[in-house]
DNA sequence: TGGGGGTAGTTGAGATTTGAACTAATTGCA
DNA sequence: TGCAATTAGTTCAAATCTCAACTACCCCCA
């Protein structure tokens, strides 16, 4: 597709690639040694990070980056596990909380220092201090309404 | 997840949201103005793109980035829709071409450019040439086995 | 020359994902 | 009040994906 200079084609080629290969090896890591996927990972980690330990369905949808449709199913799954719970809101009886079981806290201590490890060997390890601020600056440069971090002053 | 410190945080936050995002406008965008999903494109374009206008499936398995099984299931459906067909390589026949029908063409001629517009707008427009070359140098950092262009001398 | 081992690609069935309804609760406002 | 519009979350069915067989063929070497 001859419509991108060659830098260009670089860069996306690079992009889509880098991306789906890095998540897939985290997403692989993750399964093999714990049977977690990313998703279940990131829901996981979403309600620890959180002051009061739970969330609400929608909002860990929207921060785990998907649907409230998927975050159904996933989330079922991980109930079925033991490994979270959901909890009714009594003010608003719309709404119900996500938390976790001990059972999921000890899960995700447990994975979180291999997957710490895995984001540092296929991505942060990888790259120069430069890099890694470049990169950085690189990607909030593509997410808008993300907190921009400082650029390298150029 | 208190391990990485916050500037490493940053680039990982930003790499997964970055990526799932920017691939995702893509693939909506792609969908909604001609029907293809990110994935048919890269199938057409990539089919294309050689200069025999044929690819063996494995070999388009490999550049498309999926699974043989998931490429033929994926290739089912655009071959229904007339967009692509099947030869049989007669030295070896155990090897199936995939080929573009001129339906097949026609649509990729028409959707590239809008795709090209897209990865502009959603990703090379909002980088500076040299955080583009930043990017594609930290991608080629990450992806082992991939053509490295020079990267800023520091 | 024929059979073991490997390669190309497909199949099939179960698991997952998607997206549009749907239920239930809240809000706002006439 | 009381009813339309919104919001939270789930459900259901159809579409899609995965992974492990499986078929067919080629290659090598005894």
């Amino acid at each position: 597709m001859p419509w991108l200079t060659p830098a260009e084609q670089e860069t996306w080629l690079g992009f889509i690639r880098g991306s789906l290969l890095v998540l897939e090896q985290l997403d692989a890591e993750l399964q093999a040694a714990h049977g977690l996927t990313l998703e279940d990972y990131e829901i996981l980690a979403n309600i620890s990070d959180h002051e009061d330990q739970r969330m609400r369905m929608s909002d860990l949808a929207h921060s785990a980056l998907m649907s409230k449709s998927h975050l159904t199913h996933r989330f079922d799954r991980l109930v079925r596990r033991g490994l979270v719970d959901r909890v009714k809101c009594e003010s608003d009886l719309r709404v119900t909380y996500a938390v976790l079981t001990p059972q999921g806290l000890e899960l995700l201590e447990l994975a979180a220092p291999d997957h710490v490890r895995s984001v540092r060997s296929h991505l942060i390890d990888r790259l120069t201090p430069e890099q890694q601020r470049n990169l950085a600056c690189g990607f909030a440069a593509v997410v808008e309404g993300f907190d921009p971090p400082p650029c390298p002053e150029s």
